[in-house]
DNA sequence: TTATATTTGCAACTCAGTTGCATTAGTATT
DNA sequence: AATACTAATGCAACTGAGTTGCAAATATAA
């Protein structure tokens, strides 16, 4: 079903998006939102905005959900293909273009891949 | 630290392990020992046999804990480099042999990296 | 401007996993 | 075999991310 309506929740959620391009966890956007919009709208409008394939969602180190802009995943199912780098430093996690390839797998039928890195990004690699 | 003594909840966990070959969730272990064994201790004695490289865990696709039988994975440091398989039909989880070869990523140092496949398993593959 | 249905906020809930603490039970020593 | 020591266990209460039900607010169409 997805976004029918333009709301002041909708706007404020894409602009934070709009801020930054790398990928931002559920549970900072309920903290730092905190005081314009309650839990329960945020995470109801990323679900939404899922769905209709603004944003794509994936789980981070801890099991915990984060969000990130897509980009060119709409078109084919926008399964999130692509691998996702969490640095272990600063926590920071971005979508990366290089892909990973995923060998056939015998007797199984894969359709969705979720790949973690985890390592030192740019800014934390010595 | 690891574990000091055998005792009787190491038993009966490790016989868990035993008995099948695929992962199993925490939660699984949880519900299906709540008999013999207390949650917290579960959860504690599964902590100790990762610590000791006899498990390796791992996050499933809602972000909740498995562990597995380590194989060859004590040697480099059982980071479990393996890609790990989820029935999205049946649920069960599955270690596979085949390798993801994870590509160099520019200006990124890759400690970790952790596959999570879903598809459907050999035996809801019709 | 009104009618209608979607969104929102609130409070209370769920449930996987954790923590503190007193009790129990392995293990080493005598 | 009894003792002392310390790790492991059970219990109850907690934590925290995410969810649910419902009444009130608000976007949109008529």
């Amino acid at each position: 079903m997805g976004i029918l309506r333009k709301t002041k929740s909708v706007k404020i959620l894409l602009e934070e998006f709009d801020k930054k391009s790398s990928a931002i966890s559920a549970i900072t956007l309920v903290e730092r939102l905190a005081s314009e919009l309650n839990k329960t709208t945020v995470y109801r409008v990323l679900d939404k905005l899922e769905e209709d394939k603004v944003l794509h969602s994936f789980l981070g180190k801890n099991g915990h959900k984060w969000y990130a802009k897509c980009n060119g995943c709409s078109v084919s199912g926008h399964q999130d293909s692509h691998p996702h780098f969490q640095c272990s430093d600063c926590g920071k996690v971005d979508c990366l273009s290089t892909d990973v390839l995923i060998p056939k797998i015998p007797n199984r039928k894969v359709d969705v891949s979720q790949v973690l890195l985890q390592g030192k990004c740019e800014e934390c690699y010595v």
